[in-house]
RNA sequence: CGGGAAAUGGCUCAACUUGGUAGAGCACUUGGUUUGGGACCAAGGGGUUGCAGGUUCAAAUCCUGUCUUCCCGACCA
């Protein structure tokens, strides 16, 4: 990409926020723009980082045999009547946006547990057809009381969710087990510590379920962890009447040697049972022709907060001010930024050309007016892992590799650049 | 929904206490000099101070209402 056609805007950094410095740096550059409370536009980077975490979480899912589909964003009242759960989101818990209209009355998805089973069900007829896993990755909407920490929490943001069938309810743990192992996977190639949390059920019915907390001194959440056995629990939990139940299915007697975490959930599963093939009476035949329940679990995570939290958790400062970011090169859409001073033009246009065709994804920092030292500053704005500097001393066996993370500088050769990123 | 705070140019803020019709830095435009770690000079554009009402000769400033945003709590696949 070139940097000149971003026309991202020049921003002061002794003006961000303090709380949330990385997501406001993305405010103030425009990349991200807020039109009132919880509702954001995104840029190119954060759209992005997006498909990049996308295609990990397709990827992962697809290997344990999950199915990409996606249910309607706009779901007609009598979907969520057929469950019973209208009145329970627009009423009780009023977390639901709704409309009425001439065509009759919608709610815009907050989830997808009734599109889902009627979908599943739809061809999922036979004991044959199971076990399945059907999951989107799309756009939720709800009515947050508080909106916080931008991305963090707000009323609309892309979220996977995925919901399985099963025959009963040994097969339902299986799957369970599945997508617990899939996860683990998606967090480690994202670099998440992502810690299987046990906490409340909520309101989703079911009897178990788990988060994925990630540790971030920004978290809403506080968790206490057993490292041994990599398993956390919602200090919530704590003030519950039947705390000992918790504790005894965690085999945890020793309260004090778990380390506290502020956490925020970026994932959360449930094992559903048959709530929902029960309410809204969909079934599958088993072998003797008769009408089974099916036993359904439902798993979801949410990517913006994923994306809010790899840029949070990979500030860099100087001192106490924040000089920007710096992506892991497994998100970073761009892995290297090429700042070059003026007659260097054609040095560095040979390079972006050379390392685009090696498949090798880059920034070439066009622009006019603008310093090495002001290119290099916004390097880090920007968050890209990697700056290739040519300056004066160019020499191409030789050039200068700065990783942002660190501020190590390496002096490499175009092959040399291949090799690192190529054949990691 | 309970508690707290804030609304002034694109951004971050000042002026409000003690009323006299708005100012700085950054950003933007033009010209020139710079160009290796967020340069400089000169000129310029942009705000009926969130909205409505009240007090007053006079309101960004005082009073009332209201909308919005943020923070704490409650809530929350």
């Amino acid at each position: 990409m070139r940097l000149s056609r971003l026309n991202i805007k020049k921003i002061n950094l002794n003006d961000i926020d303090k709380n949330y410095s990385g997501q406001d740096i993305l405010m103030k550059l425009g990349e991200l723009y807020q039109y009132e409370s919880g509702i954001y536009g995104y840029g190119n980077l954060w759209m992005k980082i997006q498909r990049i975490v996308e295609n990990i979480i397709i990827e992962e899912l697809d290997k344990v045999g999950c199915i990409q589909v996606e249910f309607p964003k706009l779901q007609p009242r009598k979907v969520w009547d057929q469950s019973g759960r209208w009145s329970l989101y627009t009423d009780e818990n009023d977390i639901m946006f709704n409309l009425k209209s001439n065509l009759g009355e919608y709610g815009l998805a907050p989830t997808a547990e009734e599109c889902a089973t009627i979908f599943g069900a739809n061809r999922l007829i036979s004991y044959k057809n199971l076990p399945a896993v059907y999951y989107q990755i799309s756009e939720k909407f709800r009515k947050e009381i508080r909106t916080r920490g931008y991305l963090f929490r707000p009323r609309t943001f892309v979220m996977m969710d995925a919901y399985s069938f099963d025959k009963n309810e040994e097969d339902m743990k299986k799957t369970y087990d599945l997508m617990h192992q899939a996860y683990l996977n998606i967090f480690k190639r994202l670099k998440i510590n992502a810690i299987p949390t046990i906490s409340d059920n909520g309101t989703m019915g079911g009897s178990v379920s788990e988060e994925f907390q990630g540790i971030t001194n920004l978290g809403e959440d506080v968790i206490l962890y057993d490292e041994e056995r990599n398993i956390g629990i919602n200090k919530e939990v704590l003030s519950f009447d039947n705390k000992d139940d918790y504790l005894q299915q965690l085999g945890i007697d020793d309260l004090s040697s778990l380390k506290e975490y502020n956490v925020v959930e970026l994932g959360n599963n449930f094992q559903l049972g048959t709530k929902y093939s029960d309410s809204m009476k969909l079934f599958y035949k088993d072998e003797n022709g008769k009408n089974q329940p099916y036993y359904m679990g439902c798993y979801g995570i949410g990517l913006g907060r994923i994306i809010a939290l790899i840029i949070e958790n990979n500030l860099l400062k100087d001192g106490d001010s924040i000089k920007g970011f710096s992506l892991p090169l497994v998100v970073a859409p761009y892995k290297i930024q090429i700042v070059y001073i003026d007659d260097k033009y054609d040095v560095a246009l040979e390079l972006y050309n050379k390392l685009n065709e090696m498949g090798i994804s880059c920034i070439l920092d066009d622009r006019n007016g603008y310093s090495l030292g002001n290119k290099i500053k916004d390097v880090y704005t920007l968050g890209t892992p990697y700056a290739l500097i040519i300056g004066n001393k160019f020499d191409s066996e030789s050039m200068e590799l700065e990783e942002t993370k660190s501020g190590n500088k390496m002096y490499v050769s175009l092959d040399e650049i291949r090799k690192m990123f190529l054949e990691v």
